[in-house]
DNA sequence: TGTACATCAGTGAACGCGCGTTCACTGATGTAC
DNA sequence: TGTACATCAGTGAACGCGCGTTCACTGATGTAC
């Protein structure tokens, strides 16, 4: 009395993890690389990301991880890998939900990249920090992994690009320059925004950038 | 014979420091500081600079730092006020060589601070990686030691572009906002050239970004 | 239907390492008298 | 000019910690006969 009993054998910061069934260990990977996600997103700081504290945040123990990944940059690869994939299917959906105008359209896309960015800045940063390619040609991670990453959203960007010069509400004569200038224009916005504290931005900020880069006639 | 004698007293991989006279303790800070750049630089990856190796680069003993410095966020705080500086200075000189011309300024001005971004990549992702930020509040690092750390550049480009708007060589409607929308765009491309590998640049993006940024005439 | 066995998912203990930080110290250098 | 002393710059040993990784293992689950 006086003192709570311990419970020596739960585990104590995350929560108990029923094991999986015989055909289902590939479970654990996906909640591995969840917890991986959460921590990012809750410390906003990739070091604290360790494969011992993904354990602990998954509920189990450290060497099962072994199962899955190969050591803990593969976990990183597959969480950027899993965020493009989302960046994407983001973008796609913006697209699919905006109206018919060109313009529009091309602003929908815009601004579900800039709330991509603001939603998940832990995983923005690591997608496009640069910190976990240094271990490229070391072990598992290879660059042929990491090459085509982003391609996916940028073609996505030129082709809606694309669609308002067709329309003729933006002029371009070299449209994959464009695209691309357009999407750094973009990425340096979303990125010092998910960095800084704060920073006294001007409100019409992101529409300078879109318009000005992506050439819009003025409406 | 036939192994090399040990010299185990003198440190394997710094070079030996000669202990500063009476006055001069003062020194080994700058020391601290040149060391630190110098692992950040070769090995790209904040993480890698610690108390300790930062000690070894310098030649001195880890606890030595500690009449120099409070922890190792301080010392990560003075490489990037002097970072800060540097660019400042780099943008400066820039724009005292440049020619007459204003177009000529602001493209010296923006050249500049992508040269600086090209040349110290380690330094420029650390400024505006954010990642030594989370510390504030900690220890010994506070809000007011960087709020104000880009301020300078940012408005020497501004005044840069507000010149060439004056001349006639461009148009703004507010002058604040284009220059941070002129800003955001050279940081996307800095930033994203100093963690990328390889990445399929136009060749002129570069020229594109800023003549469409600060809305120059076309010559 | 029962039973022996192989497989699968995950564990517990242990390792060596580098880290940040502390402590009492050393020994050279300048200063007061 | 000499000497005791305070100061200053930096050291060496040690601490506890969390890390990544290894190893042999456990015990539930499905399968072959």
């Amino acid at each position: 009395m006086g003192e709570a009993a311990p419970t020596p054998t739960s585990p104590p910061p995350g929560t108990a993890r029923a094991r999986n069934r015989r055909g289902e260990g590939g479970r654990l990977r996906d909640d591995i690389v969840a917890a991986a996600v959460e921590l990012l997103e809750e410390t906003g700081d990739e070091s604290s990301v360790t494969l011992r504290s993904i354990a602990r945040r998954a509920g189990v123990a450290a060497p099962s991880i072994y199962r899955h990944f190969a050591d803990q940059p593969s976990i990183m690869l597959a969480v950027v890998q899993q965020a493009f994939a989302m960046l994407e299917s983001e973008l796609r959906s913006a697209l699919d939900t905006a109206g018919g105008g060109a313009r529009e359209r091309l602003f929908a896309v815009c601004g579900a990249y800039l709330g991509f960015a603001d939603k998940y800045p832990g995983r923005y940063r690591t997608m496009f920090g640069g910190v976990w390619m240094p271990d490229l040609g070391n072990g598992s991670v290879t660059g042929s992994d990491v090459s085509s990453l982003g391609s996916a959203s940028l073609a996505l960007l030129a082709d809606t690009l694309g669609d308002c010069v067709s329309a003729g509400c933006a002029t371009s004569t070299d449209l994959t320059a464009d695209a691309v200038a357009l999407w750094l224009g973009l990425h340096g916005l979303a990125h010092q925004r998910s960095a800084t504290v704060a920073f006294p931005w001007p409100p019409d900020i992101a529409e300078r950038i879109i318009t000005t880069l992506a050439h819009l006639d003025d409406a």
